[in-house]
RNA sequence: CUACAAACCCGAGCCAUCGCUCCGAGCAAUCGGGGAGGAAAGUCCGGACAGUAAAGAGCAACCCACCGGUUAAGCGCCGGCUUCCCGCUAACCCGGGAAAGAGAGAGUGCCACAGAAAAUAACUAUCACACCAAAAGUGUGACAAAGGUGAAAACGUGAGGUAAGAGCUCACGGCUGUAACUGGUAACAGGGGCAGCGGGUAAACCUUGGGUACUGUAAUGCCAUGUAUAGGAACGUUGGAGGGCUGCUCGCCCGAGUUGCUGCUUUGCAGCACAGGUUCCAGGGUAGGCAGCAAGAUCGGUUCAGUAAUGACCCGGCCAGAUAAAUGAUGGAGUUGAAACAGAAUCCGGCUUACGAGGUUUGUAGUUUU
């Protein structure tokens, strides 16, 4: 559970409402091909913190049709997330809470090599935020 | 050997590192095991399962339409029949394929072009009569033999018959339907007594016979949570801690005990405050878990029954189960870059559509050799 790469289901963005609630009160800004939602919480004190961040990925399935290619692309996110979130989790303070997702915009099936690079920045830019707020 | 077509098989495996999901073991660290498809797709049929509805009958709508078998069921599959097409043939038999396979002898509609005419046939022609001296011609009527058109034109030959002709009649033959009778479970085949012969189209309307309640696992069942309460208003005039019945609410029952202050001739009454109650306003919270849900019309195999589809006995196996949704990423060797179509979501049986490197078999064509 504390191994440095993984990401397990604790650590995933599950609830159709907080999605909802991510989405419309959210803030947003894009790296493309990947736009990022996120919110910044304050934890109650006292309140057992499980995970510092909780984040989701997703495709439209406007821009993808088919099933497998969304996998695909769901799968590619979670990979360049899992490999590259440290910084991001060491950013958030003891007292907060993030929630993130990553949703892909481009229209052509992405490679894994730039869709890292994209993610990497993308994670930079949000850890420059939240060390700023 | 190459190319094409059809049918069937297969739909990748290995090593390293980092990960995901489910199950089992363990206090834990961790360890061990399972983890997409032939179509998971389209949602076109048929069921299981579940909920709702339902006296009975009819109309409408929709579906089905040769027979038998198979199955949980089917518009599936297997076998057979009939018709048609292709091959072979003089022809049959035979081989392969297709079927939109009830009814055109119930009614209505439609039938391109050509042709006189595409369905109560009549242009040319033939015959009779009238007009005319006669012929020709014109008119009226009869007829359906001959002609050409067309995918399709009104049974064939001969004789009789007649004004001329004609299934108008007869003989022989052909075709259609059907009764005895024979064979077959049946469709049907043989058979021909009888009736008829003035076409096709039901993938036009329609007629006949049979069938169909609707909704889908986000179904459905259970558990938990929940009308708390900061606050406001009104009513009312209760003054009550606690306990029992219940999953909860409402309600009912038991019940120690009977708020504070002020006034009054003080067992008590009145007023105010506070608390509680009811109603309304305002406002808040939840939207989670379990079952359904994966051991089954299951998978693999032997044997047996059956032409086959399929079934029976026995032996062995356990083979995804998520809920924003797991089954992945990177690197490596190999054969060149392991590729095409494509991702389970209640579960099965089919059908249809999509598709790749390769393999097997069959057929066709070509080339080389003998």
């Amino acid at each position: 559970m504390n191994q440095p790469n993984s990401y397990s289901s604790q650590e995933k963005l599950k609830s159709r409402k907080a999605l909802e609630s991510l989405f419309t009160g959210g803030k947003s800004f894009s790296v493309f091909p990947v736009k990022v939602f996120y919110t910044l919480d304050p934890v109650e004190a006292g309140v057992q913190r499980e995970t510092p961040v909780n984040a989701g990925v997703g495709v439209s399935s406007k821009n993808f049709r088919k099933a497998v290619q969304r996998n695909r692309i769901k799968r590619l996110l979670r990979e360049a997330y899992r490999t590259q979130k440290q910084a991001l989790q060491a950013a958030v303070k003891a007292e907060q809470h993030v929630s993130v997702f990553f949703l892909y915009i481009g229209k052509e099936l992405p490679e894994y090599a730039p869709l890292k690079e994209s993610m990497g920045k993308a994670l930079e830019r949000l850890t420059e935020k939240l060390n700023k707020a």
